[in-house]
DNA sequence: CCAATGTCAGCATAACTGACATCA
DNA sequence: CTGATGTCAGTTGTGCTGACATTG
């Protein structure tokens, strides 16, 4: 067992960044709003007639504040808009404005070219097969080990 | 074709947080120095018998400055020195402390137990394919695209 | 003088916790 | 009253750029 071989969080990082990357250099290429990739997480877990800011927070794994926040940044940018729940005075539904309809479609557009791109690179399968791994349920990460194993 | 399947980047982010959430637990849960999965990629490139920083940045592909960050971050620990380069007045060593080479030493071993945990939950051969694909050179990332393409 | 190096300072993003008002 | 929700404020981690002194 060698101990020289590259552990795999930095190699899924990497890959990531691979992505982030390309994905922002032909977004500000073609002049359209910078979306992050973990802005486009938001989007795509946004249900089309709107959905509340704490449910999204459940749905991305992350803190109400950590989603509020992402959300104020897109309302600023006009891709995201706060409307009134039609049933509850306490919560405000969220939906895509329809700059944010095409800001969505064009960066899932791209991610979608970029792994053609990658397909023709590493070959379809291989790609086919990233997606099938990272795509299974991983179950929760581990409980702390014991010191000695 | 359906536009509702998950994009890589944000799998790939899930995928490295398994492993960062699950190592930080195990190394909060035996007391030892809580090296993040960032640190750990500093420590994989330094040589035994030290490096500079700007070399380090070179090899994590960051800037000087975030190589510099990172180093004082883990001086401040007490895992890293910094000593005199024999030859150069100009040039400083990044160098492992003793207690830096049992954290190193640590958190690659809990690293390695993740990646057999993965691999009795999805099976050996999937995560060898996920090392593989991740392994192989992708190539730099696309130049921005044209927006017909 | 030039280029590389180390360092300090400031800024941006994205996560977190804490606190608090509001409303079902 | 309780709990869920939305929001404001502050903190941390990790990347960046700019600026500058030192030194080969």
């Amino acid at each position: 067992m060698q101990t020289s071989r590259r552990q795999l969080p930095g190699l899924l990082g990497d890959a990531r960044r691979w992505f982030d990357d390309a994905l922002l250099a032909a977004l500000t290429a073609q002049e359209a709003q910078p979306v992050s990739s973990t802005h486009l997480q938001l989007f795509s877990v946004l249900d089309d007639d709107g959905t509340t800011v704490s449910e999204l927070a459940r749905r991305m794994a992350v803190t109400r504040q950590t989603a509020h926040q992402a959300v104020h940044t897109l309302v600023a940018a006009g891709l995201l808009e706060q409307v009134p729940h039609p049933t509850s005075q306490r919560q405000r539904l969220i939906r895509r404005t329809a700059e944010g309809r095409k800001a969505h479609t064009r960066a899932e557009e791209i991610l979608t070219d970029l792994e053609h791109t990658l397909a023709e690179r590493i070959g379809a399968e291989t790609v086919a097969q990233l997606r099938s791994v990272l795509e299974q349920p991983w179950g929760r990460p581990p409980e702390p080990q014991r010191p000695g194993e």
